[in-house]
DNA sequence: AAGAATGTGGGAAATTATGGGAATTTCTGA
DNA sequence: TCAGAAATTCCCATAATTTCCCACATTCTT
């Protein structure tokens, strides 16, 4: 599995095209054949995988049985429909569907930033603010990590 | 896991390079491959950690599934926010991204200072001031300090 | 003091970021 | 079905950045 490092400022042009810093590209592994898959993200952001590792994200949901509950069936389908499987073009850049442009809002600035196996692409604007935590809240976050971290 | 010690005034050229001391230098396992990472300190100022060093400090993190809940993922996110890889040139040099240089307000005069596995990056006149405390403060913060830590 | 190692600066080449033209494909409505 | 519009892809040009390299100054060591 990937693990990727670093926070990047990137343009959006206006034919919706996103350019990979190539730090960035550079830590993605050779096999991955300049195929990549973006789907939505959780919060009001998007996700970038390798191909590789979007499968293996997949393969655990589709480990799951579908007999099991409408919930499993249905969140297996919320979670895969927005996924789009997008080409670095030679100018090391991305199409990103105008789908996903509206659902994260990305205008003109945005920000990239590695999560692990992701890469999670958001507005500038409303990046800053998901960082933006002041101390009180930080202490209750991470008082909620702890407790939840062992849950699993 | 790497324990850095020294206290060294540096300086930043003008295209944001930052020569690390040679002291320092030769205090970095050999495995570490010349890569470093850069990131927000909490006080205004940078973090440096070998590779390794990061990639350990984040393992609780990135251990824990994002599936779980919004406040697990924003915890990851405000801890591992502007991490970046750097490499060190032949002349001992890193380049530190604008972004970090701009947050750390790092211009000219700058001072390392190794804490631990990871090493600070102040800048001068900010650094002063942050050590320039009275003797009664020292004694307070000691007690603070010797509180805090068994409450876990 | 001489030589070695280190710190500092900067030029130039190579790479990367960015914008946009034009050809091709897809979509739409008549 | 076809013409026109929109979108997508492919390509190239330019600007900006990064990397690589070398030279000189300074410090340290013997």
């Amino acid at each position: 599995m990937s693990a990727f490092i670093g926070e990047f400022n990137c343009k959006l042009d206006e034919k919706g095209r996103l350019s990979i810093p190539s730090k960035l590209r550079a830590q993605f592994p050779e096999a991955a054949g300049n195929m990549l898959v973006v789907n939505r993200g959780f919060e009001q952001c998007l996700v970038l995988y390798t191909k590789e590792d979007w499968l293996m994200e997949t393969a655990k949901l589709t480990a799951v049985d579908d007999f099991m509950s409408p919930e499993i069936r249905r969140f297996k389908r919320i979670f895969t429909n927005g996924a789009n499987l997008v080409q670095i073009d030679n100018a090391q850049r991305i199409l990103i569907p105008k789908k996903l442009l509206e659902y994260a809002s990305l205008q003109d600035e945005v920000v990239l930033v590695a999560n692990g196996n992701k890469i999670e692409i958001w507005d500038q604007a409303l990046y800053n603010s998901e960082l933006n935590v002041d101390p009180a809240e930080l202490s209750e976050l991470a008082k909620l990590f702890h407790q939840q971290k062992n849950q699993g």
